[in-house]
DNA sequence: GTCACACCTGGAGCTGACTCCAGCCACCTA
DNA sequence: TAGGTGGCTGGAGTCAGCTCCAGGTGTGAC
């Protein structure tokens, strides 16, 4: 079995750092303590590393550690809670829909704000012809 | 001149608290100090408020709030550093940009995740029909 | 055998962005 | 003139999410 990584190789695999991972671990953000080496030492499996990679992309949008805590906690406890997951899943899904409609509302707005800068920049550049000559 | 607002009626009228509003201006995040009443009250102006839904939209965005006392720095210096000014807007506006994308790629994997959910619950609601009858 | 090294634990510390509080003042109302 | 309301200040407290540290262990290289 090539395909445990040390804790230093699941940092680099997962983009996050050494301490935060232990930190996720424990505050039972994972779906089990990471299974360790003779020496105590966490070796990541591939069903480890992907669950990783999903609470990676719940964080990145924005759903708090409580809720992704939750959340496996659920998964954790077996079959016959899809109901409540998928309830998580889509409370959260509508949030980021909005975050997403807001974002590019306001990326309108300093978009147009930029402009006004590129303009007044451009005026400076190439002032209004002179009246003679 | 009916168009200045209280402290009350700012917070209302951009969505913060009264205390983030006095934070904010504490902080330098606003381009002067907020005109006061002759009993030392904060009197909004128009230009206060305008600059408030500006700010807001910056760090709905994300921008933090120590480049938002940057960018309030430079304006407050008056003509002169519009490049600079230029300069902070598109950096953020590129970052915003590239954190679109990536939000809107997970939520593809959180809907994908939801129609497994889906699936699941389907499934149970309406079992595979039975073999005899 | 001793050195470096990667990792371990429990707990403290830090950053960003607020939020709350005590003690005080000014205006209005009855 | 007494009470209530709304605001003031400086400073402390809170919360999320990490990040760092001291002191210790197991393993391989020389």
């Amino acid at each position: 079995m090539a395909s445990a990584l040390t804790i230093a190789e699941a940092a680099v695999a997962t983009g996050l750092s050494i301490d935060t991972l232990r930190f996720y671990e424990r505050d039972g953000l994972l779906l089990r303590p990471v299974p360790r080496s003779a020496a105590g030492h966490r070796r990541y499996e591939p069903q480890d590393l992907s669950w990783i990679e999903l609470l990676n992309k719940l964080r990145a949008t924005g759903l708090p550690l409580r809720d992704i805590a939750r959340y496996a906690e659920l998964v954790r406890a077996g079959t016959g809670n899809e109901a409540e997951r998928l309830e998580l899943l889509r409370a959260h899904r509508q949030r980021v829909l909005e975050q997403l409609a807001q974002t590019a509302e306001h990326l309108g707005a300093i978009d147009r704000k930029i402009g006004i800068y590129e303009a007044t920049l451009d005026m400076e550049r190439t002032p209004a012809p002179e009246m003679a000559s």
